[in-house]
DNA sequence: TATATATAATAAGCGTGCTTACTATTCAAG
DNA sequence: CTTGAATAGTAAGCACGCTTATTATATATA
C-alpha cells in the first residue's frame, strides 16, 4: 500500500496547500493582498454590491470569518461597505478602485503561481489532477452525512 | 482554457485541504486530536524522543510553532518532554502511552476519510494524482528562489 | 579565560479560521 | 401593535500558522 501513496493524500494536500498559499503570498506581499484576501476579492469582483452573508456562503466559511477579513481588507482600502437602503441589518461589498486595478495584475500572478507548481505535468495529468481535485470537493461536500445536518434551535443542546 | 481549469488549482487545492482537515477533525474530536497534532504525533511516533528543532524541520513550520503545538499536546496528555543530560537546552520528544495507544485508531481513520475523498476515481487516476501532488511538492519547495518584492507606496496605499 | 556566534526553546503579537453568544433589524402571526 | 422567530453582522476567545525578539546554553575562537 506504500507504493500507491494514498496513506501520503492528507499529508501531500497540506503540504502543497501551504507551499502554494506562502508563495502567492510572498508574491503578493507587494500589494498587502493574502490569499484569503484574494479569494474574496474575486467573488466580490464577480458580484459587486454582495452581502456578508453571501460571501460566507460563497466562500463557505462562517459569517464571523467574513466579518474580520472584511474589516482588514476595508482598513487596507481593497473594498467598502456600503449600506443597503431597503435593509438595513446588511452591509454591501463594493471593491474599490484599487481592487478593480490590481485585479488582473493579481489574477496573472497567481497563475503564475499554479504554472510554477505543476512544472514536468504533462497537459493529460493536469486534466486528471483537476478532474480528481473536483471529484475529491464533491464526496467531501457532499458526504457531510456524518452528523450535524440539522441545525437544532431552541431546543437544550 | 476553462476547459483544463488550471486557473481554479488553488482554490481547488484550498478547498479540498480544508474539507478534508475538517472531517478528519470532526472524526477525531472524540480524541481530541487535531489534524496538526496528528501530524506531529506521526513523527514522533517514528522517531521517539526527537526535539523539537528537528520536528519543526521535519513539518517544515517554524521553531515556536512546534513549541505551541507541543504544548497543547503535552497538556492533552499526547506526548511529553524530557530534558536531554548531555544538551540542557533540548527537550526530547516522546508518545505516551495514550498516544501509542490511539496511533493505529486514527491512522486507520485517516485512511477512511481519504478513501471517502476518492470515491468515483479510478486507481490509475489517484496514481497521477499522487504523482502531480508529489511533483507540485516538490516544485514549490525547490523553485523557492523568488525574492521578495518591495511594498510599492504609489499604487497601493 | 573571555568574548562572540550559533542553536534550542519560548514570548509577544498578528492573520485567518473556528465556536458560542450577543445586538439590531426584519418578517410572520396574533 | 406586540410578540417571537429568523437573519445580518459583530464580539470574545481559542487553534495554528507566522514574524520578530529574548533567554539559556553550547561551541568556536582570540
Amino acid at each position: 500500500m506504500v507504493s500507491d501513496g494514498i496513506d501520503r493524500l492528507g499529508f501531500l494536500i497540506h503540504d502543497v496547500q501551504r507551499l502554494m498559499r506562502k508563495r502567492f503570498e510572498t508574491r503578493a506581499s507587494g500589494l498587502g493582498l493574502s490569499s484569503a484576501q484574494w479569494r474574496l476579492m474575486v467573488r466580490v469582483a464577480k458580484e459587486e454590491g454582495v452581502t456578508q452573508a453571501r460571501l460566507a456562503e460563497l466562500l463557505e466559511i462562517e459569517p464571523i470569518s467574513v466579518s474580520r477579513l472584511v474589516d482588514r481588507m476595508e482598513e487596507g482600502g481593497w473594498i467598502e461597505r456600503r449600506a443597503d437602503a431597503a435593509d438595513r441589518r446588511v452591509r454591501m461589498i463594493f471593491p474599490t478602485a484599487k481592487a478593480s486595478a490590481a485585479y488582473a495584475e493579481v489574477k496573472s500572478l497567481a497563475g503564475e503561481v499554479y504554472e510554477e507548481s505543476l512544472v514536468g505535468v504533462s497537459p493529460e495529468d493536469r486534466r486528471v489532477l483537476i478532474r480528481a481535485l473536483d471529484a475529491m470537493a464533491q464526496n467531501l461536500a457532499d458526504g457531510d452525512t456524518s452528523e450535524k445536518v440539522e441545525p437544532k434551535k431552541g431546543a437544550a443542546a
